[in-house]
DNA sequence: TTTGATTTTGGATAAAAATGGAATATAATG
DNA sequence: CATTATATTCCATTTTTATCCAAAATCAAA
């Protein structure tokens, strides 16, 4: 059974709670129900598994002392410090964005959301710019595939 | 459960405290009540637990001998000694900012504030500033984004 | 000193917001 | 079509925030 995949449709209530579907819920709860909140540059928000999260911040040796001369660092220790956060779903399997990440991810109280699957955990995206992303990805992999093709072409041995 | 991270909106009250939030609190109690004001030259106000100051200024080797050969020296020593105080976080989660300190931070009495996790302690921006901040980290995260999809179109192997 | 004025600090209170839970409505399933 | 499961809305409770006030400390002048 695959985990963390799927497209579900959900809306933002009026305290900015996201309802999860009983798959996503069931997913996590797999893994511990503590999760991580992540803002995405992309502008969306992802929902990770603790374990997950730590792996992807592998610790650095002596980051006070990096700190105190790199604003190089202080500023990767800023952005993921900032943009991550511990949450827990609930009882009822809802999920509260705090709002100053709602508003990174342009996720308006009342509006469509989409929870989507990125097979290490899922990301919230408000619906519009989910279509955005879409369209991006595949407008990538057309003209990536076109260059492929054309690369057979010249060369015979592209395979 | 992430330790000083997330993003809170606050308020600098008339007399120049500010507010932190019951999970900053939390953070901080774990540790000891006893903090370290650091005015930052992006030009926001850090606060870390003790120990993590202490760390960040434990390797400097033989300071007296230093000081006496390098200006250089002797002003990195100024830096901290100047812009680093002693504070504690007051009973009912508050913390003073000495007026030199908020005046470096563009922090006005009655203003608005940012407290940013940077993942071992916390920062203190002005919200103005924050903003800005964000801005600049966000747009950088985007230019790296599209070259590295540019890269994946050229090679096919960017993964 | 002593007194008075001013600033700073700690705490209380009222307003606002977040939270948890239940009830109702909607959709899916057999 | 009945039943179950899921989604949405609403409301009560708790928590948090912001404002205000009193006590304490600091400072200045007599």
């Amino acid at each position: 059974m695959l985990a963390f995949c799927g497209l579900d449709r959900c809306s933002v209530d009026a305290n900015g709670r996201i309802k999860l579907s009983p798959r996503v819920i069931e997913d996590f709860a797999r893994r511990g129900s503590d999760v991580v909140l992540h803002c995405l540059p992309e502008g969306a928000v992802a929902v990770y598994p603790e374990d997950i999260y730590l792996a992807m911040r592998s610790a650095v040796p002596d980051p006070a002392k990096r700190a105190a001369e790199s604003v190089v660092f202080r500023r990767s220790l800023r952005r993921f410090g900032a943009w991550s956060q511990s949450e827990r779903i609930s009882a009822q399997g809802r999920i509260t964005l705090p709002a100053e990440y709602r508003e990174h991810a342009g996720l308006v109280p009342g509006s469509d959301a989409m929870v989507v699957g990125n097979e290490i955990g899922v990301e919230i995206w408000s619906r519009e710019r989910w279509l955005a992303e879409q369209q991006m990805i595949l407008e990538h992999e057309r003209e990536k595939g076109e260059r492929e093709m054309e690369s057979d072409l010249e060369t015979g041995r592209s395979i």
